[in-house]
DNA sequence: CGCTCTATTAACAATTTTGTTAATTCAAAG
DNA sequence: CTTTGAATTAACAAAATTGTTAATAGAGCG
């Protein structure tokens, strides 16, 4: 019997160790079917395997599906910070244009991470109160850091003030739902098919200048 | 033995009928479970019929999900009109000044339409593939009385060069990912708890003003 | 070789879920 | 009152899905 902690034994593993054919497999059929949809036969199938194999593995299709969704969550944390941390000596214009090209890249990498965890906490929302309160305390440091930040920059004139939350939301917004539709607005706007890379990079430059020009001090005309 | 046509008889029905109850249920259940996710004896419980009654009015899982689905498709449809129609003589950027704040308002009204159709899309895409050709001739038809109308504005010096697609775009990720992240962010900004009209309200002049921003023509400095 | 322990399989089992059916109720029409 | 046909129910059935178990294979070690 396979240990209770998560954790494969590493010794004595002589014959075909499938743990990471099934995890892969058990990625692919979760991100593209969200928990409910996935079938545990599927999985098993899809890493060659016999369905004992996969609960000889990981006991339950819950314990798989935790194995994977934790990555995911720590790569949904990843790519907020990515969107406004830098290096703080830079000036704040210039670390957000960098950041929101950093989180685009970064979405445009794992384009179905959004959707997929947004789903899974809203259709399982018990699983997930536990992190709650310290994500909170993360956000809420992080955001009062940035809005002095944000601040001091309008009191200096280089950007015009507003909530930091809201330009969060703004960036986030523009970039992660630009890959949260890209399936379904490929096939009818039509000449897109073929051309991801190019309609990305258009996208990717128009979230950049729709930021900017949203926390430019405005010319008093 | 209810009619196969999806519409029930209407004569003679004396005795309670339950299709609103199923219909409503069905769609609580749908929404936030996804198809996957629904059960057809949870949705008849919440109706309070037995779910043989379920199956009486509705055959199949998949024909009451069709059911729901289809009003979901219209209403999304709906939506996306609801940004860029206005009457044609008012100034363009009027138009789409009051087209986002009227998009913004349907979405807050039918907060989980986008998730649920975009999910159901991408979990699904075969039983889509039929719409999508006579969809991809409506919106090509649309964005090119767009362009145009956006083209002369531009030559007029009202607002910014730009392609129409980039445009609604943005206004569809600003507006539909308010709602679709609210129930996420809603918990771990904390202060926000019970003030959700104030923070709707709030983000509704954010994304006015953001696309304001985007579109007007930026003083040559 | 024979022991040990992991990996693997096939077969089975339990539960859930969707769907069916035959019998019954009940209001309205004649 | 009887007939009629829709509405309703309980019981059944089939399939899918997750999970278990007992038996076995097979590598490494003494």
């Amino acid at each position: 019997m396979p240990s209770d902690t998560g954790e494969r034994p590493s010794v004595r593993r002589v014959t075909g160790n499938k743990e990471p054919e099934i995890l892969a497999a058990a990625e692919r059929e979760f991100m593209s079917k969200g928990f409910d949809g996935a079938r545990t036969t599927s999985i098993a199938e899809a890493a060659g395997v016999t369905h004992a194999m996969l609960h000889y593995y990981f006991r339950t299709k819950e314990q798989l599906f935790y194995r994977i969704i934790d990555r995911k969550l720590r790569l949904m944390g990843e790519s907020f910070l990515m969107a406004v941390e830098g290096n703080p000596q830079q000036p704040f214009l210039h670390r957000i244009e960098t950041g929101i090209g950093r989180h685009f890249d970064f979405m445009a990498e794992n384009p179905d991470l959004p959707r997929f965890v947004i789903n899974e906490i809203l259709s399982h929302p018990e699983r997930y109160t536990v992190m709650q309160e310290s994500v909170r305390r993360i956000v809420s440091a992080l955001t009062q850091t940035l809005q002095r930040e944000l601040d001091a920059a309008a009191e200096r004139g280089e950007t015009e003030r507003m909530d930091i939350r809201m330009l969060m939301l703004d960036i986030i917004s523009l970039n992660a739902f630009t890959f949260i539709s890209y399936p379904i607005i490929e096939p009818i706007f039509g000449d897109l098919t073929g051309e991801r890379e190019r309609f990305l990079k258009m996208k990717r430059a128009e979230n950049i200048e729709t930021i900017m020009r949203r926390l430019r001090r405005a010319q008093t005309t």
